[in-house]
DNA sequence: GGTTAAATGGACTATACGGTCCAAAACTGG
DNA sequence: CCAGTTTTGGACCGTATAGTCCATTTAACC
């Protein structure tokens, strides 16, 4: 590359910012005008490096599934068990509840019921990021089967299945409006069910 | 009412066929001539009829609670037992995976998770039928309690989230791509759990 | 400091949106 | 058959949408 004027924006923070927009609104619901004033950029700029709203969609979430993998992974290892780390992922989703504001749930989970059905290059994403997030759910189930909190007889990737699906479940009842106590109740007993 | 001239069309099948609409695109999504094409009625009847996208997106949203209740009602009255209820109830849900076409989801479920955060009116209709799922779940724990199915120890609230929460994780899942044999599982996990 | 390549702001486009309005048509009751 | 009331189709409106384009500015390299 010769050279040219160099970015006035750091496209990571760009990113993050539309990341932040996308999430909280969905697709459909973001507006260019939006995503330009999140970011903070013209509407050249925004093309010249993003492609299209779509594109820049796609990039987030890629983006949020490779974060999100990051963070469970590295909460894994931090847990004082796996199963605290288990039981820990499911209660901070549980936690949104208690917050007033945004409500933001998962954006690869909110993506899977806004519109993954109607857009192929969507689904695929969406359905990557499900498979990895399970597969850390499974390495955590896994590694509670050689301590001993979870019976070696279970299928881990049943277990990893049920865990996700509880993870969704909560996000759901969150944004439907179920107080934090209950869905705490909710928690435990799932983590009930691995024994 | 005086004479006049009588609707050309029936406002319940015009209803029903919005719903749909709605059901499987969402509220953002759905345009207003989806709508009309739909409903098969021009634009002055609709808003002569129903008032605005959004009433209409209302009066949908209370259909579907009130179907999906009294659909409830019905299957816990029929089944062989309560827990049978519990288990058809979702295995109903996960079913969905088979199917090869549109994967519509739970039309509450898809509108906490789209925008009930945004809208007050929304949020409440929302919540309204959460907490009816919920009762209905409710009532067939009772009922299995007593038939000694799940143990009188456990607390039919708690259990009741939990299924509900169950309900819109497998939703999401069925959306994400998770394949029916493994949300099949998932579910069976979950009913053993209630014990 | 000139050349070059890229970034920028803003004007511009075409389309689609939800919603309104009105004149004409159509059906009922008398 | 007429009066009364409502439905109906379609023209119309202002706005917002995603996306394009170009002339100008800007900074890096030699």
């Amino acid at each position: 590359m010769q050279p040219g004027r160099p970015l006035e924006f750091d496209p990571e923070v760009a990113l993050d910012a539309a990341m932040t927009v996308f999430w909280q609104l969905g697709f459909e619901a973001t507006s260019l005008p939006d995503l330009l004033k999140a970011m903070g950029l013209s509407k050249s700029s925004f093309y010249n490096a993003f492609g299209s709203k779509h594109q820049l969609f796609e990039a987030c979430l890629e983006r949020f599934r490779g974060r999100q993998v990051g963070r469970m992974r590295e909460g894994l290892a931090r847990a004082p068990s796996p199963l605290a780390f288990i039981r820990d992922m499911l209660l901070s989703n549980a936690a949104e509840a208690r917050q007033e504001g945004p409500r933001r749930g998962c954006l690869i989970m909110n993506t899977a019921t806004e519109f993954a059905g109607r857009d192929p290059a969507v689904a695929g994403l969406v359905s990557t990021a499900a498979r990895d997030f399970a597969g850390m759910f499974r390495q955590a189930v896994e590694k509670a089967q050689v301590q001993g909190e979870i019976p070696a007889s279970a299928n881990p990737d049943v277990l990893a299945h049920y865990l996700l699906t509880t993870m969704a479940g909560l996000r759901t009842m969150v944004k439907a409006g179920l107080p934090a106590d209950e869905l705490e109740k909710v928690v435990a007993l799932a983590v009930q069910a691995l024994h």
